[in-house]
RNA sequence: GCUCCAGUGGCGGAAUCGGUAGACGCGUUGGACUUAAAAUCCAAUUGGGCGUAUAACCCAGUGCCAGUUCAAGUCUGGCCUGGAGCACCA
């Protein structure tokens, strides 16, 4: 073992060695108990940065922890390949988008590679290659069967600068998640995946899941948004040409349905022609044009005044006869519930609002206890007890809400209804980069899906990727022509592909049967290796991949596909790597790029140092000198064993009883191991593993610096601490370990070495502190036996010189004893 | 506005159950080694009483205010600040 510690060499060594063998090879039948551990699949973009290495290192170290106690790991890495940044490099460079993505994930699989990461290369995926996107296509064709695709026109979220439609969940603050522009509104026709039929088991089985975060669950929860609620029907009692109409409503305060003072349509409400009078058509006309016209920006906007305009039409209150009018407004959603609203201006702040602004009438229907009189100045929305409510008068209102509905079921015009805020999930993309939606549209026979022996509908290359205001796969000579399945005449091809986020939506089923040609995975393979024991990755996928992922575990098992319904057993989602407390970002200028990181320092002071500041699930700021500090820390290490290289031999046995110093380091070593095992063990808390390190370390530099000449016991009891301070570092620091391992003597890798056990009865120093309280305070500390049982541990602390001159003169009012650990005296 | 998370030295953070607050590191300061530097090693480092070395002691202290308890960073209630998510969802 050479003196000095060079990482760039011995990491090269070792990584090639790793690779020639195969050493993470990972075979489907194992005598051992399987365990999946897998982190968020990148985007091959071009180059790592720090939150990738933060995201494999985290992965990597529970894998290798799980290998060495006992486990058959499988710990896979793809590509999420498919996607608008290759179009667009395309662009500009008149590159082939799959020329790009190929050098890019060569180049990435280098810098992999570099990090020394556990991967098992035979099991890789790249979504954009025909033998990935031709089961993408094939799951769609289930999904389809099984009636859970459609195609509609609708409304759809409009990004301009991307050239295509967004899902709901891509549209954050209005604007595009990929590229920040406004998004905006159109109406086309577009294919779906109803996972709105899943709304309510999405929501359910979130309490399956109790290895996630609550954080993430809260926020997939209100994504659903379920809420529970009634509806109603109101008849309209002047509807121009005398036509009978009703106005449905959904509300979830059915209790307060007697201050009902108005009613309001969405301006897209569907029947709003029918419901407005001749007299009001034009103003109606101008308002609804006004509202088509606004960004959603401006829709959303929380300062904005509330606007409205009246229809000249009214509705007859069922529960009470009274007459109210009709209004149309934008703050009424059309997507959600019925598109109408009934209004309590005096328990309901939006439609307070706006009865306050057009000078509406209110009535209070539920008594607010501190100022039953007053409705004038906020609506009360607050519980209580229902007055001005005929025959429901005295209730408590959330009785009432039952009560009332019941009432209007068995009239015959009320429902008991559950609403959730989950829309459909817009999958069509008119974008070339992605797995085109495998349907024929036939001159005769209408839409047909693409039979699934003609599987894979192949990207067409003959494309201008210039193309301005349309799919570049739509320019292609080739791709659109095409015969029907059923009748053989002439059919076109759906041009749209897939959103991205559908091929992320199952990789992860894939990577246990990666290579299987016939089938999208064998049923034995899938329902072995699955549900992900671990899965690691970025809180920003809480909501989009992770309630795909979720949907599409549901749907497969209901297809017979899968014996499982939830995709991730326990996920850690890891902080944002910062530097100088902002987020990375090449505008700000504050990147730090791994490849000059593995150069100066090698990979194993990364991947320390990543692991070593915070948390994995909190942000991590990036310091140089915390680098720094790893790499010097790591030759401290190195110094450590090769400066006593001659002194360690891997067959130490430990004869006991030992001297006293060499019993505290033996029982500090086991310490560690307890330590660093249940850190690793609860919440992966790495930070603590690596203080622990250097704790050990410490000590075994403090143990040397007390010894000149070492006895054969001194040998045996060093070795054993050097060696698990290797094998309890192997997880993190994955060269220098195998090198010092190799250096030693070691046979095969320390890689494939079991985890270091530990003794419960060492594992604990020799005597214990006894702490002594005087009323709470700490006042004394003593070095005791840990045999002395609790009388004793009470006389020692009375005993003490310092507790009896504060004691003095006071009475002892009770005394307490915390068995092993603390005396408290309370005195008057 | 609603929901969730967090708040501990100069900094990152530590503290299974309520039981020694500040582990470990970064930074800083001083020292050793060296012609010098780097590297390495040693020491100090929450604030205040405290002013000169040393030793000791005392007081305060985990965002703020109350409470429970022999004992609160940890539990309860109310607030403040920051972050994240949702948002005219009836």
């Amino acid at each position: 073992m050479k003196e000095s510690y060079f990482p760039q060499e011995i990491e090269k060594k070792w990584q090639k060695v790793w690779e020639d063998t195969k050493a993470f090879k990972t075979p489907d039948e194992s005598d051992k108990p399987k365990y999946y551990a897998l982190s968020m699949f990148p985007y091959p973009s071009g180059k790592l940065h720090m939150g990738h290495v933060r995201n494999y290192t985290i992965t990597d170290v529970i894998a290798r922890f799980k290998k060495a106690n006992g486990f058959n790991v499988l710990h896979p890495i793809g590509w999420d390949s498919f996607g608008l940044p290759a179009e667009n490099a395309a662009m500009q460079h008149n590159a082939d988008p799959e020329t790009w993505t190929d050098e890019n994930i060569a180049y990435m699989t280098k810098q992999l590679k570099m990090l020394g990461l556990s991967y098992d290369w035979d099991r890789e995926v790249t979504t954009c290659k025909p033998d990935y996107y031709k089961w993408t296509q094939w799951l769609f064709l289930q999904l389809y069967k099984k009636g859970l695709v459609y195609k509609k026109e609708a409304a759809v979220n409009w990004c301009d600068k991307c050239g295509t439609v967004l899902a709901n969940e891509q549209v954050i603050d209005g604007k595009c998640w990929r590229c920040d522009s406004v998004v905006e509104k159109k109406y086309l026709s577009q294919w779906f995946i109803k996972i709105t039929d899943y709304a309510e088991v999405l929501l359910e089985d979130l309490d399956k899941l109790p290895g996630w975060g609550d954080n993430v669950k809260t926020m997939q929860a209100n994504w659903i948004g379920k809420s529970s609620g009634a509806i109603f029907k109101f008849p309209v009692v002047d509807a121009p040409n005398g036509e009978k109409i009703e106005v449905p409503v959904y509300t979830t305060r059915p209790d307060t349905v007697f201050g009902i003072t108005y009613l309001v349509v969405a301006p897209e409400y569907k029947d709003i022609e029918k419901l407005t009078t001749p007299e009001n058509k034009q103003a109606v006309e101008e308002y609804r044009a006004n509202a088509r016209k606004m960004t959603e920006i401006e829709r959303l906007s929380t300062e904005r005044v509330k606007t409205g305009v009246p229809l000249g039409t009214h509705c007859k209150n069922p529960f009470n006869g009274e007459i109210f009018p009709l209004w149309t407004a934008d703050y009424a959603l059309v997507e959600y519930g019925t598109g109408a609203v009934m209004a309590v201006p005096t328990h309901d702040t939006r439609d307070f609002d706006f009865a306050k602004k057009y000078n509406l009438p209110m009535k209070v229907v539920i008594e607010n206890p501190q100022n039953p009189s007053d409705c004038s100045s906020e609506a009360y929305i607050e519980p209580g007890v229902l007055v001005n409510s005929g025959e429901f008068n005295g209730m408590k209102n959330d009785e009432a809400k039952k009560s009332i509905t019941q009432w209007a079921v068995d009239k015959g015009f009320g429902e008991f209804k559950t609403q959730y805020r989950l829309r459909d999930w817009l999958i069509s993309r008119q974008r070339y980069w992605g797995a085109p939606i495998p349907v024929v549209y036939c001159d005769k026979c209408g839409i047909q899906p693409v039979p699934e022996e003609q599987l894979p509908v192949l990207l067409p290359k003959d494309v201008d990727f210039k193309v301005v205001g349309k799919s570049p796969i739509t320019t292609s000579k080739t791709f659109k022509d095409t015969i029907c399945p059923i009748c053989g005449g002439h059919a076109t091809r759906e041009t749209d592909t897939m959103d991205t986020f559908v091929c992320s939506s199952w990789y992860y089923l894939r990577y246990s049967d990666a290579k299987n040609s016939e089938k999208c995975f064998d049923r034995a393979k899938v329902n072995h290796w699955l549900p992900v024991d671990q899965y690691v990755g970025g809180i920003e996928h809480a909501i989009l991949h992770l309630l795909y992922s979720r949907f599409f575990t549901k749907a497969l098992r209901d297809c017979g596909l899968l014996d499982f319904d939830e995709p991730f057993k326990n996920l850690l989602t890891q902080g944002m790597v910062l530097k100088d407390g902002s987020k990375m970002s090449k505008s700000k200028g504050n990147t730090v790029d791994p490849d000059e990181i593995f150069e100066n320092y090698g990979a194993d002071t990364a991947r320390l140092f990543i692991l070593s500041d915070s948390p994995p699930a909190r942000d991590f700021d990036w310091s140089d000198a915390g680098v720094e500090g790893c790499y010097k820390f790591l030759n401290r290490v190195w110094r450590l064993i090769s400066s006593n290289q001659d002194n360690i031999k891997l067959d130490y046995k430990l004869n006991f009883p030992l001297s006293k110093e060499n019993d505290d380091l033996v029982r500090n070593v086991h310490i560690s191991i307890k330590g660093i095992t249940n850190d690793i063990s609860n919440d992966f808390q790495f930070n603590t593993v690596i203080s622990k390190y250097r704790e050990l370390t410490n000590a075994i530099y403090e143990w040397q610096a007390k010894k000149s000449n070492l006895t054969d016991e001194d040998k045996n009891v060093l070795s054993f601490a050097i060696v698990s301070l290797i094998k309890l570092m192997s997880p993190v620091a994955v060269h220098l370990t195998e090198e010092a391992w190799h250096d030693l003597g070691g046979v095969g890798s320390i890689h494939e070495q079991p985890w270091c056990e530990w003794d419960e009865n060492l594992a604990k120093s020799s005597s214990i502190t006894l702490v002594v309280q005087v009323n709470g305070k700490v006042k004394d500390k003593i070095e005791v036996d840990e045999s002395l049982d609790q009388e004793e541990m009470k006389q020692v602390a009375l005993n003490s010189e310092k507790i009896k001159a504060l004691t003095e003169g006071k009475t002892v009012v009770k005394v307490i004893v915390v068995p092993k650990k603390l005396v408290n005296i309370v005195v008057k």
